[in-house]
DNA sequence: GATGAATGAGTATTCATTCAT
DNA sequence: GATGAATGAATACTCATTCAT
């Protein structure tokens, strides 16, 4: 079967792509649901938090996030506590996402099949959020949300693992943490390009997935090309980590 | 020939393995060397940051090199005009071993050893050094010295590659530029077990070493065990990249 | 006529007389006037400002100012993006003042009288106030704002001078540039004298008219007697420039 | 009689005239002369000093000075005990000289003509010096000395003020402490515009001259022209008080 | 509830002065 | 005696968080 990584090969809608977290009771903290219009900024501030988070990392300040948002910086703080509450809110949903991805892979009917797809999905997320690669490498905040969604992932990472070895479609000696620190790497390709290919990171997911086959008679094609010495020194100059 | 990531299969003595810059006459900028009192100081310095800036990043204060080294920050300032200046002092010697395994590499009569070896060695560096990644990847500080290093680094990268494929031992659609990325990826997981597990990038490596063989009939056997669900646990609880 | 430094012979209001900016529309940058609390605010910081630079000159530092203001620096730096804005806002209005005062005293009928009104409101302004002396004679911020007032000053004065050069009443030689160097001069006196005799200027300001003028049968009188020994004594010890 | 201002119509040589402290004696303290070779040292950093001081102003630091005589700090503190001591040595030979200008122009036989040359001898000294005219007005440093010469100076100038008027030469209101106000406003001149214009001091001194005299005919000619427009603007963008 | 103003501890850097070599 | 290395208090500026309007 091909290991095309852009292909899911089916599929129902993706769980949680790209939404926002919806449950408006949650926000309160004392079960009653929020006054429409402050659960309407409350849905500014985050989307306004994904924007400046994922395009600068977490360096970003909160009177950054208030002003994408268009709102005061007191009022990110009364909708969140401190900066960590903000993030974590914010992470939550992307983190449920990746779990998400991972249930869903699991349950296409093709081991291989899923688990290429589920770890295009995860690398496409984590790829395209600098904040996101912040929290699951250096756990600089939220590092309770980020160990529940490990906790939920780890079951259904090992089945779709075990499941595509016993299908005698993955090397045996694959292990389900090998799969985050795979993402990881992707992630870091995509942090280093990202602002220059932003898609450099499927080549390297190529690249694994041919060392995942227990053998391998030829090599895949690599889709996407490497980077060029010119991309090279672009990326280099795009780097901003912090000062 | 094996792929095996410690064993270069020979070899002469590393350049530039793990030292401090010993050149003390490099530093006084005026031709003569530091006084000897002023050399231990400075090396203090340089040592105290490398271990700083190693754990915390290169976010750390002067003020924390300084009282590692048990000096005054006057003292780091005087030996080193600012912060950008000590961090470059720093990794320019580590980005010089890095072009300097690249060509030692290239000088292995087997290609695919070389490669393999010079991988391995650039690998180490990169994975023991959390200062050195991040100005590789973030180019915070000392781009010109990273790009220095970059262009000299290419040729001998692309022939090594070259010559690796036209071996046939290697396969075709690798690109020169591919091998950076590889070694940010490696060092990313390194960024994120470095506490736990300082060689997990060895098995990674490995993984990848498969998939860079034009075709196989098996997969290799991969060195280091992965993460070990605890193991995991730890590694995030130990991320510290910033507030 | 007489050169009595003190009477205009007349007149309107003098513009910017000594207030500070009132203009609260002009503080936020957006458009907005500024809270109320802010605005009261940014009055005390520009006053203490005036008072701390006037005492101490321009090397008072902002903690200074914030103190004497009786908020944190945050505040000031809120208000302020850096200390040379913190200049600029404060000597803006009296470099406005000193082209108001050239225009006012070319406006006067009386050729004679208009220069010697507008010498000696300028001297006021600059005589009792030490940073602006500093920002004019040294260039130390500001240097866009005081060319501006420069360029504006010059036509004014030149059609001062040579309006009073063809009623006969200013020696032929004077040139408009010396205006601006007489005025240094003035506040040099000021400079030295000014905590123990403040209108010390007076005195030297009358001694230049005398010379401003093509000829002249007798000395005029001079105000202000000369500093006493005992007064030259204090005016040294009250010297503070910098450290 | 012509006040031409660069004339002294005659005369001896200078005293003082722009030499260091010579005698090697005062510097040990303790009576006993010094070595040679730090006698020389002595003299290398008086010099130095009077040039960074005379260019830069007071606030340039004891590194400059030190590597500006070739030597290091530390000798430059085993001479003098601070950087106040240092100052004070350096100025006081000018002060000295301006009390030695001030006798030989009561010397004159003609007593305008040296109060003249006077005026011009001391406004030559403190127009080149820029340290000097910090000490002078603004007390930064070696207050003592300049009391001293004060007290020294003014029983030569009141004589030479009062021998003036008595010969109906200059005006009958002029004070003896007006004299050195006048030399502070010329220095104010050549502060300003030093960089581009040393001279311009001349100028302002001939023109103060003639309100000096009791009446007059008809205005002196000025020497030195006035600055220009673009000299102004130099003027202004060479100011370097301070940051 | 929303706003944005206020706070102040924290960071890079300078320089007069002391002290080991 | 000379050297220049070491020291650390001081200064301009930032940003997470609190609080008055």
């Amino acid at each position: 079967m091909s290991s095309t990584v852009t292909g899911p090969g089916s599929r129902q809608p993706a769980p949680g792509a790209g939404s926002l977290p919806a449950d408006p009771g949650a926000a309160a903290g004392n079960g009653r649901p929020l006054r429409r219009d402050a659960e309407r900024n409350r849905q500014r501030i985050l989307r306004a938090a994904a924007e400046v988070f994922t395009e600068r990392g977490l360096q970003a300040t909160l009177d950054d996030v208030a002003r994408r948002a268009g709102v005061g910086v007191g009022t990110v703080y009364r909708r969140f506590p401190d900066k960590e509450a903000l993030v974590e809110a914010l992470f939550t949903e992307r983190l449920d996402a990746l779990v998400g991805y991972a249930e869903h892979g699991l349950a296409d009917p093709d081991p291989w099949a899923g688990l290429v797809w589920f770890l295009g999905q995860a690398a496409t997320v984590i790829a395209g959020d600098r904040g996101l690669r912040q929290i699951l490498m250096f756990a600089t905040y939220g590092r309770d949300r980020v160990d529940q969604a490990r906790v939920r992932m780890l079951p259904v990472v090992t089945a779709m693992v075990q499941r595509a070895q016993q299908a005698g479609e993955v090397r045996a000696d694959l292990r389900p943490t090998d799969v985050p620190l795979i993402e990881f790497m992707l992630g870091a390709a995509a942090e280093y390009a990202g602002q220059v290919r932003p898609e450099i990171w499927r080549r390297y997911l190529a690249l694994i997935l041919d060392a995942l086959r227990p053998a391998r008679a030829a090599a895949s094609v690599l889709p996407e090309p490497a980077l060029s010495p010119d991309e090279m020194v672009q990326a280099m100059r795009s780097g901003t980590l912090s000062r």
